[in-house]
DNA sequence: CCGTATCCCAAATGATACTG
DNA sequence: CAGTATCATTTGGGATACGG
């Protein structure tokens, strides 16, 4: 892993080399990456209502891969109960710039 | 599945409910695409050497996919011995424009 | 409320041998 | 050459219960 994500040039293109890639494709990835570039901030919560088929502890995975990558941001409030909200960082909103040509022809394509 | 791809009105976005989306998170579906939009035609065996990671079986499955998909197309020769030569359908190289942004980025991204 | 820890199950991929 | 068939294995994800 952590090779080159897609070398378009000896005619091989290794995208699952790359850990990105990799995480994109995992369950839930795509949509939190939609969810959290549409609210802006989010908290745990809302996420989960929004996502009612992944069980907890997968979401809580996936959202710690994607804070790991660098493409989310967990904010943490130290208060009763207690509150946390995520945002994506500059490199998440990035990526979904990228998503989304992508979903929206995934979407025409499926409505076919 | 066969539902809506990416919904962004109610604050969802169910990429998973598509069924094109599943099959790209597939293990070496992004790559199968890669490979075939650079080669236009290419054959089964050049295939493999490109993914020498993936067993037969396992290419043999996501090519099926996709030309079930309608995004690949399977063109067989009768000869011996026997031809095989794949290429993307319309739909497909569409899909591979949609992809490239996003492989570039994450190419990018991985270098950081 | 926001998770983590644990255990379990199903799906997905790999290895290999064989065939038209 | 281009696969299919079969079997083994790994990996991912679900359910649930409990903790800070």
């Amino acid at each position: 892993m952590s090779e080159i994500a897609c070398n378009l040039e000896d005619g091989g293109c290794y995208c699952l080399l790359s850990d990105v890639m990799d995480l994109l494709g995992r369950k839930y990835v795509m949509d939190l990456v939609c969810i959290v570039a549409i609210h802006e901030r989010v908290r745990f919560g809302e996420i989960e209502s929004h996502l009612p088929d992944a069980s907890t502890s997968t979401l809580s995975t996936r959202l710690d891969e994607l804070e790991a990558a660098g493409l989310l941001r967990r904010e943490q409030y130290d208060e009763i109960p207690p509150r946390v909200e995520y945002e994506l960082t500059e490199d998440g909103e990035e990526l979904g710039q990228r998503l989304e040509p992508l979903l929206e022809w995934a979407e025409a394509f499926e409505a076919e």
